[in-house]
This record gives structure tokens, sequence and C-alpha cells, in this order.
DNA sequence: TCAGTTTGCGAACATCGTTCGCGAAATACA
DNA sequence: TGTATTTCGCGAACGATGTTCGCAAACTGA
């Protein structure tokens, strides 16, 4: 009997086999080493024998846990969707969903590289589905259908991760660097409508986790009305 | 003297030296070579080996054009905002902006690497500015701040990516094994919000051309009223 | 003609994900 | 207890990747 390579997600497929030398470690290790690793070094640092040797064993033996590294990676999404805290729907949709999205711009401030896993391989595991389910709970009284609920979320999430983006963006090298080229250009001539962004920004703004708010609830409300 | 590799974005730097043996090719060759590859077998065959393979030279002469492979992504990222066809502002900046919308999705359409690329390494380049430039001319009437009209442009295009992005998934790998998952886990009972999805869905929807026009619209009312 | 400068690029390097194969370790059954 | 069976840990190797080095060839300007 030939053993290949499954087509499924990770976590469709047994952990461990039932007989024979039981794995000295488990899936949620591997994880949480992967996880500490992006946390602090980025995803680029998340190498099977890094790994590996943040766990004292050999690269190959990661192979025994995970199919391929993108099982890692998937494996390391879902794990941090475990990180929402739900109450249990407050009668308010608006509120509750507003709430979601505050507590996902927490999380992908904690594992920046989540943002790019995200947008990259899109995938829901068990914590991702339990998150779906809260949403769709707290979206029960809400006469859509459940397509467009789900859309809804989507948009939701997409938005986030834009904000998110812009966040981490601040002071980065990536944003030192289209700024001056955007300034460079801009002192061409061309571009009389950029050349604005060299006025005076207005006053400082409000909160950003106010500004934040603000935005996802008015284009809840555009999606799903009040 | 000592030469090393420059901060800058890519633009910034002068294509040839002006003096010395002349170059026997240019930027933009390369990038609709690079191009060709990602549209034909996507952006991870787009190595410096199977680009200069396509142009026929050696994989080190590429780095005569270019520093890093990073620096060849950014070409041909801002290559497809060339691809946009602009009228100008019609007065209707709504109307307007939809059709910048609707254009960017053809586009993304034309090169699905793209949303990949937009996502992990926003750039601006000289025909990424011309966009923007046109964005803040047709919102020319409109009393917000720049920032705030930046910021609906960058909604806009997030939100349109996300569209493309489930347009392509259709019929994928990936939605395939997403989907498998996700009937699993909801036959396993937990989950009754989602299970849901399992009822037959209300009977085909509108056009996705409008869908596509209505979300948008609404989304940038909500953003920038009417 | 002759520096001076830049280009093309073969060869090499480090690193990556992944596979192979084997000895050790545990279980299942006698 | 003994033995067959199954799985695990993992060193070594493979192919592919981005990138650097160094040199010969090609061109410009004086």
């Amino acid at each position: 009997m030939a053993s290949e390579r499954s087509d499924d997600l990770i976590w469709m497929r047994p952990e461990h086999a039932a007989v024979g030398r039981p794995a000295e470690r488990n899936r949620s290790e591997i994880t949480s080493a992967a996880v500490a690793i992006a946390d602090r070094d980025g995803l680029d640092a998340v190498s099977m024998r890094r790994v590996a040797a943040e766990l004292g064993t050999g690269a190959a033996s990661l192979y025994r846990y995970v199919d391929t590294r993108d099982d890692l990676l998937d494996l390391m999404t879902d794990s941090t969707a475990a990180e929402y805290a739900f109450a249990g729907a407050s009668g308010d949709w608006l509120a509750d969903l507003v709430e979601v999205g505050q507590q996902a711009r927490a999380i992908m401030r904690r594992h920046p590289w989540l943002v790019a896993l995200i947008t990259t391989r899109p995938v829901l595991g068990p914590n991702g589905l339990a998150l779906v389910e809260h949403v769709l709970d707290v979206l029960e009284p809400h006469p859509a259908e459940i397509q467009a609920k789900l859309e809804a979320f989507a948009m939701l999430n997409a938005i986030t991760v834009l904000f998110v983006q812009s966040e981490l963006a601040g002071g980065s090298d990536t944003q030192r660097r289209n700024a001056a080229y955007l300034y460079h250009a801009i002192a061409t001539g061309n571009h009389p409508q950029l050349a604005r962004l060299l006025e005076p920004p207005p006053p400082a703004t409000a909160d950003p986790d106010d500004r934040y708010a603000d935005i996802i609830t008015r284009i809840l409300v555009g999606l799903l009305g009040r």
C-alpha cells in the first residue's frame, strides 16, 4: 500500500498514527515554535531548519507532522484565530462586528506576519471556523442571506488588513522608499493634484481606534443597512 | 569610489550609464518578459534564470538592469498600471471611480499574479502615480481632505482585490480544499450557523459586474457621502 | 590610439524545501 | 516473553533559488 501526500487541508488528516512508535511532539508544539520565530524575526525566518532548531530536532523530522511548509503556514494562520475572545451576541450586531474587527486588528499587530499570510493563503481551520460561526451568530437577527453576511465579513477583514498594513508600515523602510520617490516625482511638476500633499495636513484627527471604528461602521452600514 | 546597492526605488536610479559599453536591453524589455512568464506560468515561475532564458541571456546579466528580484517585481507591478485608459473627469466622481475600479478588476483578471504582488509589495511607480493623479482629478470637486480621498481609493482597491481574489479562486484547488474541510466540519454538528450553507442558495443573483458596481458604490458613498 | 568605463555572463556560494533510507523505538499479537 | 509490524527521528543528499565575483569584450571620449 503506497501512502502518498494528501490533497486535503492538514486538519482533515489524523495527527498521529494509532500504532507504532509514538511521536515525541505534536502539531501545536511545532506551530508555537514557528509562531515564536515569525513574531521575532519575520515570516521569512520560518524555515524548516530554523523551526527544527528551535525545537532541538532535525529538519527532516518536521515532515512527520506536516506534509509541507505550507501546511505549517496554515497551522500558524489558524492558531492566531484562537486569540479571539468573543462574548455572546449582545443584540447590537453592528457593535459586535466592530468589536470583532478591533480584536482582529489587535491580533494582527501582535503577529505582523499574519497580514501577508492571510492575504496570500486564505485558509479556514477549526479556530477560523469558530470565528465565522460567531459572526453569523451575531448577525442571526439580520434578515440578509447568509452569503451576503459572509461577504460583509470578508470585507470587514479586508479593510482591517488595510488598516493594519498602513499602521505597521509606519516608519518602515518600504514606506520611506515610497515616500522618497513620491516627492521626487512631485518635484518634476507633473502631478498637480499630488502636489497638494506638500501643503500642511489638517491638525491631528481623532483617536485611531475611533477612526477605525467609524470607518468600519460606515462600510458595514453601507453593505447591510442599519 | 565604491558603488553599492541603492536604498531607493528603482525609478530613482538611472536606467543606463552615460558612458562605456551600451546595454543591449532595457528595463521595459525585461519587465515584459517577466510579465509574459507570470501570465503564462504564475509568479513563482518568474525566476532570474527563467527570465534570462526568455530573453536569451545569462541570469547574471539581469543584475545590470535590476539590483534585485524585488526590483523586477516592482517594475512588473507598475507596468500593469499602464493598462488603465482613463478619460477626463466626467463631473460625476462616483461613476468615474466605479469605472476605475472596473478597469482595475479587468487588469487583475488579465494578470492574476498581480493580486499577490499588490498586497505583499505595495509600490507606486510612474504609472501608479498617474493613476492616483487621475483619481484625485476626478475627486477634485469633492470637499474632503486629500488624505481622506487617498484612503477611500485605497479601500476601493482593497475591495476590488477581494472581489478578484474570489473570482479567480473559482474552481481552484485551494477553494476545493477549503470547501472540503468546511463540509467536513459542518458534518460534526457543531457550527449550527454554518450548517445553513447546506440549504439551497437563493436563485442566481444579478450580473457580477453590476454587483461589483453596487457594492463599490455603497462603500464609497458610506465613506465620502453622496 | 589608448585609457576609462560599462556590459555580458560562466562559475560559484549559501540557503531553501523536500526526499531517501536506515536504525531505533514502540506497539500488537503470539 | 518473543517476534513481527509499524512508526519515528534524522543525517545526508538533491535540485532550485537569489545573488556575487571576476574577467573578457565592447564601447566612448580624448
